[in-house]
DNA sequence: TCAAAAGTGTTATGAGTACACCCATGG
DNA sequence: CCATGGGTGTACTCATAACACTTTTGA
């Protein structure tokens, strides 16, 4: 059969918003765009999708490709297409918002790939619409962290209850006490307790949790009422 | 300055998901596809992104051309992208949801435009990946109602409280206790009493309310709870 | 021994839920 | 006058939020 008649053809694109939390605050990862135009500046990572994948799978491939990165936690956000987006050529660009433990790949990162990792507080300017996509992927991370356990996807494996409530604080910018937040957290029955220890930032030291996943994977459209309503936005 | 090199260009469309709301239940509305292929099957309404105009901006306009409607609420849900959801061309399909008042348009709908509501109950098959956009409209309905006072939309600008009940329960598929929604819904401060009756479905007749308009776009954000959380998902 | 972070318990308030009766009116 | 749907109030339970002291141990 022949194709559609008369219309206008046109690029796709991907762009990823990876965030990552450091252990103090939430990071973003950039890299200097290798591309003309605008070679040199800061910008999300990005490709355009080929003949043969999804949007989903080229965003896997740019993550794999530009970083290293694999398995890691991937959403689509938002799909962008003001007509003069890219001033070379008509671009439409879905966004994904991606979250990793940062400690995988922080070396390996800024060694082999020469990107940065940005706290969002001294994030360059960007390129093209990217900062309204980091704009629009904070909001959803508040948003939907508020409502799912979907923060546990920037930490480690292994992790304890003062980095996970410090996870927290930075994402909703805001003290939470701290008897509250670990009968909440432990009353989803999310978390194992583990026998040992984190002893790097206190000499008592605190018990090293882990996910337990098959109720994280069951309960991840529940609710959780970490932050209290009031802050939610 | 030059095109980019040796990418493979693609067709983008926009596919809408209208709800509309009769009084009793939650409808779709479909058009008979007007193109090959499937032409004369089932279809959400569609078109192509023309050179000039944001993704946005074509689902405004396809909304307008194939029904009429204008100032409708509508959002972006989400890009499709399988390489072969379209057989006759690679074609990326951004899909929008909207609500409107069904009362204003059915008539003139069928007449004029050959398109049909359907209950969602008793929906058509679809061509091509419809059906997933309509599974997925449906599920961020629910969950953006349950937080957001986002069903309005779906009503005339004077409404009653049995009115919206019926139109929450529809939505989630659930019997809510009359006098418990009541409190919560007057208690959010978004509705205005006013001082006629819709006698159409009682001897006694029920008030009408309106929306308070400068509350409602404030208060968009906020979190209303008028469905119990257990109920949410 | 002391400084610094981890860990834990109680109480008061408000939100959510379950539940049943009276009201107004057209036929 | 009565059947039908509209409208309202109360009491119980449970989740939330505010709040302060003890424990551990390396330096």
């Amino acid at each position: 059969m022949n194709k559609y008649q008369n219309q206008t053809h046109l690029l796709a694109a991907v762009d990823c918003i990876i965030f990552g939390f450091d252990g103090s605050q939430l990071k973003i990862l950039l890299i200097h765009r290798a591309l003309e135009p605008e070679l040199g500046k800061w910008s999300l990572m990005g490709g355009f999708i080929q003949s043969n994948e999804s949007s989903e799978q080229a965003a896997v491939r740019v993550l794999k490709v530009l970083t290293g990165m694999d398995g890691v936690y991937l959403e689509q956000l938002y799909t962008f297409s003001q007509p003069n987006r890219d001033p070379i050529e008509r671009t439409l660009s879905t966004a994904y918002f991606a979250l990793v433990d940062i400690a995988l790949y922080e070396k390996q990162i800024s060694d082999e790939y020469h990107a940065e990792w940005f706290p969002l507080t001294e994030m360059p300017s960007l390129i093209f619409d990217h900062e309204s996509m980091v704009t629009m992927a904070r909001e959803k991370l508040k948003y939907k962290a508020a409502l799912h356990p979907l923060l546990f996807e920037l930490l480690p494996k292994k992790f304890t209850l003062p980095q996970l409530q410090s996870l927290y604080q930075s994402v909703f910018n805001k003290v939470l006490d701290k008897r509250n937040f670990s009968r909440k957290v432990l009353s989803t029955n999310l978390l194992i307790k583990q026998p040992d220890k984190d002893k790097g930032t206190s000499k008592k030291g605190a018990f090293y949790y882990t996910l337990n996943t098959k109720n994280y994977k069951e309960d991840f459209q529940a609710f959780l009422n970490i932050i209290p309503n009031s802050h939610l936005l």
